[in-house]
DNA sequence: GATCGCGCCTAAACCGCTTTACTAAAACGG
DNA sequence: CCGTTTTAGTAAAGCGGTTTAGGCGCGATC
C-alpha cells in the first residue's frame, strides 16, 4: 500500500487530476459542489501532495538552505548559531519557509549542496572565492552570504568586525595592558585562509595595537568552542612571559579560556584580562561577567533572511552597510596588576 | 538562461539521457571513453542534477525533518535544541543526510509537514495523539518521537524523566525543605495538555513530595526560556509565604529565575534553593552553579537519529528503554535558612 | 438562429530525473 | 562459421504533481 496520489483522488471523486489540483491551489476555478466533493474525498483518503513532485513542478521548494562550513556538532556547540537561527527562523516562518541545514557531507560542502532542494542559500563564513559559492552562482541559486565579503552578484550581510575589534583592543590599551595575546579563529574550510570575519577582527586588533606602539601580540589559534578556549590557555606562555590580557574572537573561546585560567589558580581580571566577541546572552552571567564586543546576531539573521527572500522574489538587492558593533565592558577586564611584571 | 538539465548534457555529449544518468549513478555501465566524455561535458556545462527531480524519481530526498512544535525563535533560545541538534547532526552527517527544521507555519504544524520533502521525521515533545503525528502515520512516513510517549507503530526515545524529577525533589526534601514551588513547562501546542515529558517530571516531583508528606507544592507555569524563568519568580508568593526552594523543569527557567531572585536581593541558595533540569553545559558556570537533573541530550539525539535511519531502511525498530537521568548537585541548593520561617 | 461569452471542467504537455526493458554490435565458445 | 553471451548504449515509461490550451453546454446578444 503506497502513498495516495492525486490520481487516486481524481478517480475516486470522478474528476480529472486537474480538478483535484485546482481544488487545492485554485479553488475559485471549480464549482462549489465539485470543490466540496473533491476536498471531501481527498480528506477521506488522507491525500497529501507529494512535496518533491510539487517542488519539481512549481520550481520552488519552499525551503531555504543554511550553508554551514563545519560539522553540526561543532557549530551547534556555539550559541552563535542558535542566535542566528532565531533571526533566520523569524523571517522564514513569516514567509512560510522551512530551513534546511547543509553541513559538509563526507567533507564536501559541494556534495551537500547538490543534494539540497532549496530555493535559496544563506552561507556562513565562506571566503568570497570559495568553491561552494562559485558553484551556487553557476547553478544560479540566489544566495546571501553572512560573515563573508560582499561581491558584485552576491549580497553579503556583515557587521563592523574591524571596528569592534579595534574598540576591544583599545579598551585593553586604555587599561594599561601592553602584553596582549590574540586568539584567532581558525579557517573553517581546508586550504582557505582565515575566515573573512576573522581576518577583519584580526586587522582591527592589530590596527589598535600598532597605533599605540604596543609590542607584537602573541597570537594563537582556537576553534570557537569552550574546549578550544581552555586548550588555548594551556598553550599560552607561562610565568613572567604570560600576557596580561587576551583578545578572543569569540565569547565561547573567552569563556573556556577564563575557566581554564581560573582553575589554574589565576584571578580574573586581576591576573588576566579577557575580552570576547559576540556578546552571547551567557556572556553576561559568567563569573566574572565577560567584557566583549557586541554584535547583533539575531538582527543579522533577520536581515540576511529578508535579503534572501527579496532575491528569491527576483528583486536585485545590494549589500547593506555593516551592522554596528559595540564594546560591552563587564567584569573580566581591569588594569594589569602592577606588581611583579614588566 | 535557465538551469542546465540532463538533456542538455546528453545532447552536448551526443548520448542519451540514460547515459548521462549512468555516468553519475552507475558509471560501470558505461564504456571508459564515453564515461570520461560525459563527465567532461557535464562539468564544462556546470551540470548539477535537479534535487527535486531526483528526489521524486528516486523516492528519497536525503533529508530528515525535525518537527518542532514552537517558533524557532523561542526554541533556539534554549540550548537544549542545540545539544539535540549536535546528536542528530552527527548521525546525519555519517549517513549523508541533511536536516530540515520544520516549525509551525501560520501556526500549523500540519501545513509545514505537507511542504516538507523528507525521508523521515523526528518529532519533539508531541503528545502521542497529536494531529501531526497522526498525519505522519497516514502518509506513511517513518517517524521517531523524542520526549513523547511510545506507541505501537512509532518508536520513541525518552529519558527517565520521572526518576530524575523524583531525585531532584528528594534532594530538596533531604535538605529539609518543605515549602517547594514547582515550575511547570507549559503545553507547546494549543489544546494539547502538558507535554508528555513535563507530565512525567511533574509526576516525579509529586511522588517524592507526597511520599514525604510535604504540603501541596505551589505550582506555576513558565516556558523554557530565561525570560519566562525571571517572570516566574515575579509571580511567586512573596514575603513569608515565599517557598524556600523551587523545582524547575528546565535549566533555562532555573537560571532566569535565579537571576531574577538575585537581582531582587535574595541570596541563592541561602534564601532560595533552585534546581533545574537538563544539565546544559552552562548550568555548571552560573553563579552559583546550578544543581540540576542531568539528561544525556546529545546521546538522545544520536539515538533518535540512529533509530530513524534504521526505520528508513525498512527495519522494524522498538522503542529503546529510557535513557538514564541523574541528579547533579552543585551550589544552588542548600538547607533552608532556619531563621524567620516555618 | 447563428454567435458570443462564460462557467466549469479536462486532455495533455511538462517539470528533470531514474530505471526497466530492450537492441545492436562485439566477443566468445565449440 | 554459427549460436550464445557480454558489452555499451538507448527508448520510453514512470515518479506525482501543475499548468496551458482548449472543449462543452447554455443563456444572453445581435
Amino acid at each position: 500500500m503506497s502513498r495516495v496520489t492525486i490520481a487516486d483522488v481524481a478517480s475516486a471523486a470522478g474528476v480529472s487530476k486537474t480538478a483535484v489540483s485546482f481544488a487545492f491551489n485554485n479553488p475559485e476555478r471549480l464549482g462549489h459542489a465539485t470543490l466540496e466533493r473533491v476536498l471531501g474525498v481527498a480528506h477521506d483518503l488522507g491525500y497529501t501532495p507529494h512535496p518533491a513532485a510539487r517542488a519539481l513542478s512549481m520550481r520552488r521548494s519552499g525551503t531555504i538552505g543554511v550553508l554551514i562550513p563545519q560539522r553540526l556538532s561543532t557549530v551547534f556547540a556555539n550559541p552563535f548559531l542558535s542566535e542566528l537561527m532565531q533571526g533566520l527562523g523569524e523571517l522564514c516562518e513569516e514567509h512560510d519557509l522551512t530551513l534546511l541545514l547543509v553541513p559538509p557531507l563526507n567533507g564536501s560542502l559541494e556534495g551537500a549542496i547538490r543534494q539540497a532542494s532549496v530555493d535559496g542559500f544563506i552561507s556562513l563564513g565562506l571566503g568570497p572565492d570559495d568553491r561552494a559559492l562559485e558553484m551556487l552562482d553557476r547553478i544560479g541559486i540566489p544566495t546571501v552570504a553572512v560573515d563573508s565579503e560582499s561581491s558584485p552578484g552576491r549580497p553579503a550581510v556583515n557587521v563592523d568586525d574591524e571596528g569592534g575589534a579595534r574598540a576591544a583592543a583599545q579598551h585593553l590599551l586604555d587599561l594599561g595592558h601592553r602584553d596582549i595575546a590574540i586568539i584567532v579563529l581558525p579557517p573553517t574550510r581546508a586550504h582557505f585562509g582565515l575566515t573573512p570575519a576573522a581576518a577583519r577582527r584580526l586587522a582591527g586588533y592589530r590596527a589598535a595595537l600598532d597605533r599605540a606602539g604596543a609590542p607584537e601580540p602573541h597570537t594563537l589559534t582556537a576553534g570557537a568552542t569552550r574546549a578550544a578556549g581552555a586548550q588555548a590557555f594551556e598553550s599560552m606562555p607561562r610565568g613572567r612571559r604570560r600576557p596580561t590580557a587576551v583578545l578572543a574572537m569569540s565569547d565561547m573561546v573567552a569563556i573556556g579560556l577564563m575557566a581554564a585560567a581560573q582553575s589554574a589558580g589565576l584571578k580574573i581580571p586581576d591576573d588576566l584580562s579577557v575580552v570576547g566577541y559576540d556578546d552571547l546572552p551567557m556572556a553576561a552571567w559568567t563569573n566574572p561577567a565577560l567584557t566583549t564586543v557586541r554584535q547583533p546576531i539575531i538582527e543579522k539573521g533577520r536581515l540576511a533572511a529578508r535579503l534572501l527572500i527579496q532575491r528569491m522574489k527576483g528583486k536585485v538587492v545590494q549589500s547593506p552597510p555593516p551592522l554596528g558593533t559595540s564594546l560591552v565592558v563587564r567584569g573580566s577586564t581591569s588594569p594589569p596588576s602592577g606588581g611583579s611584571r614588566r
